[in-house]
DNA sequence: TTGAAAGCGCTACCAG
DNA sequence: CTGGTAGCGCTTTCAA
């Protein structure tokens, strides 16, 4: 149909030069007042719009920054990305995003992309278990790390959460309301915040007095059906009569399996990770280690607006929520 | 740092034409196969990543297509994102995401954004109740309008829901379990879906020997604070033992409302719109209208990738999940 | 106050 | 098989 709009389509059009056409659409003031008018009227008037394309060719900075998560179904996902996606807007920033189902290969290739259209940055939650640990270094454009930190980036910021007082908090609770077999599900240890998370159990149970049994301590690449898979395993195979959720996706893999099997807080005391709010609507509510979704996201979008700190950890204290 | 990587600067590298670089980087016959293979392996090397913003320059289409819907926090709107997203992953495209909150303003302002970087298509939700009725009639890219329709802009594809029968058979399913006093919540009848559900509702009631009481049935621009004011309004100023929600945001809002005020399911029977997997998980269940989600993003997709079809519309059947 | 030229990275189109 | 040229839309730099 109708050709694009150019400045140049404008410029002759207007019988004057694209030049002037360009200054009057960028507030240049060497243009006279009326020829500025007539031309802003006249784009309005045939819909132009700039081409963000022939910007980015001549090196203006990229107003699209990315997001990396497994997914946006999972409550916690979802409030980041709409709270990041609400920052984004305010902040004239538009986001792309790309689930990478916490698959490493699709990982790198949605990085590629983002290099291809040079996104200005990525906010993105690594993928657990980097089978090739070396490549995936530098990733080529301005990254910014969430909830868990890649080790072999070490110069990368990263937005993290330091759960380990509510994950305490939590084991002393159970402890407290009589439970001595408690369970615990969260990431392998190859991850640092497995290796955290474990360890704040840990000194939970130190700090209770329980001496840990391995047998209630399962870990494994955290998914959601890992979290239902393991629970099921817990209930079959173990006493335990409470379990700790270190993990999102853990969490809701979990919470379906203690409902399908109709043992949740009846036969098996549940706490959760991330605190959607359905958890209180649950029953007479759910225990849940809250975490501050729009701290995050906040601190993020800062990041990437301010490029100011290089090589930081910013953390950001959960909560043991307590209900029922 | 380091200057951009270009097929020039291989070209530089390697002692030959910028053009043999660009023949060997799109699998051009017309290479020699050493060649070929020496500029690929330098190319990997150095991190080569051919520019998009010169392709689309060049006038290739983009991959980026937009979405547009309210806020991705909700159940239905972060499931079919993620679905789209799936989608998106799976056909090469990249999805952006825009957060209207509902504001015409803030739609606009997306549209022109999505036009500057030509980006392949928009899949949106019309805001509702656009007060001025004009100019958005061309938005100036492909546009897939998703739920709503505006009447405005009858040559746009739509992918839309049909819940008439759903919404007539929660009437009728509310009546067989004894309730005479059923409310509506839904969008004023000036959107064309609040219009249809709205009769929905009066078919139900009429088939069931119902004779309409407007005091049961409230109406406006659909929102979470809408359904948690005016359920809280039916609560207190009608004798209303039931209530359907004719919308995600309204059902969303409603359904707190019901839990704050401790009516839920004891005082007031509750048919939400949507169906979380959560809905299912409250009490011994909640009735609910069930939209087909990943079937519309499909459709979506589907219209953006086959440029097939111009004005047509797409309906998907919803249906009536019974619980409790 | 205006215009012309150059170049950002890439490929279709011609010459060799 | 390989290399040069031109041009996509825009702004910076220089010239009028």
């Amino acid at each position: 149909m109708s050709k694009r709009v150019t400045i140049k389509s404008i410029a002759k059009d207007l019988g004057i030069s694209h030049m002037t056409v360009s200054r009057a659409l960028t507030d240049n003031p060497n243009v006279q007042k009326e020829t500025r008018e007539a031309v802003r009227r006249h784009a309005q008037d045939v819909g132009y719009v700039r081409s963000a394309a022939a910007g980015t060719m001549r090196g203006n900075v990229s107003p699209i920054i990315g997001l990396l998560v497994p997914n946006i179904r999972n409550d916690f996902y979802a409030r980041f990305a709409n709270k990041l996606a609400e920052e984004c807007e305010a902040a004239g920033l538009q986001l792309i995003i790309h689930l990478t189902k916490d698959d490493h290969q699709i990982e790198r290739h949605c990085i590629s992309r983002l290099r291809e259209i040079q996104a200005r940055a990525v906010i993105t939650v690594p993928t657990p278990e980097p089978k090739e640990l070396d490549q995936i270094t530098d990733v080529g454009l301005d990254e910014i790390q969430l909830i868990r930190k890649r080790q072999t980036s070490p110069n990368t910021p990263a937005v993290l959460v330091d759960d380990a007082l509510a994950i305490r908090d939590a084991v002393l609770h159970l402890h407290r309301t009589g439970h001595r077999r408690i369970a615990y599900l969260g990431a392998p240890v190859t991850l640092s915040s497995g290796r955290h998370r474990l360890d704040a159990y840990r000194s939970g149970l130190k700090q209770a007095g329980i001496v840990e049994d391995r047998r209630l301590v399962l870990t494994d690449s955290p998914s959601i059906s890992m979290g239902n898979r393991l629970t099921r395993k817990i209930l079959s195979e173990t006493d335990a009569s409470a379990i700790i959720c270190a993990g999102f996706e853990i969490s809701e893999g979990a919470l379906k399996a203690a409902i399908q099997t109709e043992t949740l807080n009846s036969r098996l005391a549940f706490v959760g990770y991330g605190d959607p709010d359905y958890y209180s609507w649950i029953g007479r509510g759910l225990c849940s280690i809250r975490v501050p979704v729009d701290e995050l996201a906040e601190c993020a979008i800062s990041l990437v607006t301010s490029d100011k700190p290089r090589e930081a950890e910013f953390k950001f204290a959960a909560k043991l929520i307590i209900r029922a």
